[in-house]
DNA sequence: TATTGTTATACTCTATAACTATA
DNA sequence: TATAGTTATAGAGTATAACAATA
């Protein structure tokens, strides 16, 4: 018979309604991406949350690391030890500002700007090499969806 | 002055287009629907990968283990934690079919069918509870638009 | 007193490999 | 030999609270 792994008896499991479920279907969506991540840039030792920060690094130079945490959903405690290996990495550096020294300003050496400028496209578009099923038009609309889903009402593309 | 702790300053970071990125938006989703899955159904001791198990079970009675990790893309070694527990719970139980006694079939108790009954279309429309900013032709928009995205080519609706 | 970031702990989920018992 | 499930371990992500330094 020789099935492959990947299709045992799949087709007999009914998902019923959990298939039009929005939590699972971004579940399994994340999943996805997750694997076009590193078949395109696992080959670096980052993560997906690692290579956005350094993405909103370059954006924002000299940006409160507090701020940076908040922007991308992640919490404080975690944050603290991505940019502790990010700094290692030589991809971050970290500055105390005068006017306030509790707080940190991050900022990209010339490695993080080199690093951003060489694999950030491949990382902001990856829905675009993903094996996904939609063509551009449908892209653009789930993108839209998404984004008024979660209330970044931001702009129209 | 008197801010609350969510907008210190998070609208002076630019994410460019990151926004735009599937992968970004994914996770901003499934971390809103996650906090709603919390304060719905928070009050039970079952994370979300839990819920969809006892939601599979009501659908598939009898169902092999390794069948219902698959369709969930749920990984074999975290499935046996998974089942113990809602053993445990009294909420599944599991048998060796006579064919086959490598394999497990799963089923639900009594509680275990009671709790789907009255907790499941909670669960199941979780994103019609959440805060979402869509009405409800846009979130079928969304829903069949990231069934596509996925490879559900299931249906229309 | 409140805020920024750090440390420490615990739990969920993923990934992997070695193992058992069956086939 | 191959398959179904288990056990064990390690790493990533999240949540929480206690803490130090600064405001």
């Amino acid at each position: 018979m020789n099935m492959s792994p990947d299709d045992i008896q799949v087709e007999d499991v009914d998902l019923g309604d959990l298939e039009h479920s929005l939590g699972f279907l971004l579940r399994i969506g994340q999943v996805q991406i997750f694997r076009a991540y590193f078949r395109h840039l696992g080959r670096f030792d980052l993560m997906p949350a690692e290579l956005s920060i350094l993405w909103v690094l370059h954006l924002n130079p000299d940006v409160k690391q507090g701020a940076v945490a908040q922007s991308l959903s992640i919490k404080a405690a975690h944050m603290t030890k991505l940019i502790q290996k990010l700094v290692t990495g030589g991809y971050v550096v970290r500055t105390v500002p005068e006017g306030d020294r509790r707080s940190v300003l991050l900022s990209l050496t010339d490695a993080g700007y080199a690093f951003v400028a060489e694999n950030a496209d491949v990382f902001i578009n990856l829905h675009k090499l993903a094996p996904g099923h939609l063509d551009p038009d449908e892209l653009t609309d789930l993108s839209r969806l998404l984004r008024k889903y979660i209330g970044y009402e931001g702009g129209a593309t």
